[in-house]
DNA sequence: CGAACGACCTGCAGGC
DNA sequence: TGCCTGCAGGTCGTTC
């Protein structure tokens, strides 16, 4: 389910739910996510009132006085907000019960997520090592070029790598270089400055937009809103292998690059 | 150092 | 209906 969006989406949504809340309860059903969840999670946070939730990349910190619970999604990870009443269902991996029994329950069937602790977020290995927000200041045309340096990688893995920038999961990044008109396997080292600046400005615009649209994804999310979402109306290329592309009428083309599936119009993008 | 690739895990669609 | 293959929103760790 998620890129950036739809993290933000879940943080926006499950935030006004549970912040100040006192956790009363954590339930650790299956502890082999991407990594161990820590034994001791429960004592770690019973007790704790939930101060904040932030998100860091595709990372949400649940911040408390005595530190912060790290959730990533992976591939299929989803938070909803239920009550102890409603019954546990396949895949639901973890339950954070709160005192006035508020349930903030996280269901993977992949279990390509995490949840961690760390007692300083920003020092913890994962987050420390991670680039620039993509809607910060701090990512610009320039800040991409300087870091591309000369490299042979293909831009589309240079922008999906997070060490670069965070968040640019693999439906935005066909979807920005088609904006930006750069084919996804252009070694990033003969990128001009022009076209990281329009790069970085087409990453900052379908970020920001598919924000505005709630982050819907491809298939559940649709399916359970009973809405047309974000996607079946704004994607350009993601998908659309064969058919024809909305500038030029072309032939989408479909690629694979680092092993994932790309999306792009051979006339539109260079 | 950079680049390529396997690994983790489940569910689903499509072909036979 | 059932079996098999390939594919899916992520990203770390290993190998060359």
């Amino acid at each position: 389910m998620p890129e950036l969006p739809e993290v933000e989406t879940s943080r926006r949504g499950i935030s006004p739910h549970i912040v100040g809340k006192v956790f009363k309860n954590v339930i650790v059903r299956q502890p082999k996510l991407r990594w161990p969840v820590p034994d001791n999670l429960p004592a770690l946070l019973i007790g704790q009132t939930l101060q904040s939730v932030e998100r860091r990349g595709k990372y949400l910190l649940l911040n408390c006085a005595n530190g912060s619970l790290l959730l990533h999604l992976g591939m299929s990870g989803n938070l909803r907000i239920t009550n102890p009443e409603l019954a546990v269902g396949k895949h639901d991996h973890l339950d954070l019960v709160f005192a006035d029994d508020t349930v903030l329950r996280l269901n993977d069937p992949r279990k390509f997520g995490a949840a961690l602790w760390a007692e300083q977020p920003s020092q913890h290995p994962l987050l420390a090592v991670l680039g620039p927000e993509p809607l910060s200041a701090d990512f610009s045309g320039e800040y991409l070029q300087q870091r591309a340096g000369s490299r042979r990688l293909p831009i589309k893995s240079l922008i999906m790598d997070s060490h670069i920038v965070v968040g640019v999961g693999n439906i935005y990044a066909s979807e920005s270089l088609f904006l930006a008109g750069l084919h996804p396997e252009r070694p990033a080292g003969e990128i001009d400055l022009m076209g990281y600046q329009r790069l970085a400005t087409a990453i900052k615009t379908v970020l920001q937009k598919a924000i505005e649209q709630g982050g819907t994804t491809l298939r559940d999310f649709t399916n359970a809103e009973g809405k047309p979402g974000y996607f079946q109306q704004a994607l350009r290329v993601y998908g659309r292998r064969d058919q024809a592309c909305i500038d030029c009428g072309e032939p989408i083309q479909h690629l694979k690059i680092g092993q994932r599936a790309s999306y792009f119009c051979p006339v539109c993008q260079h």
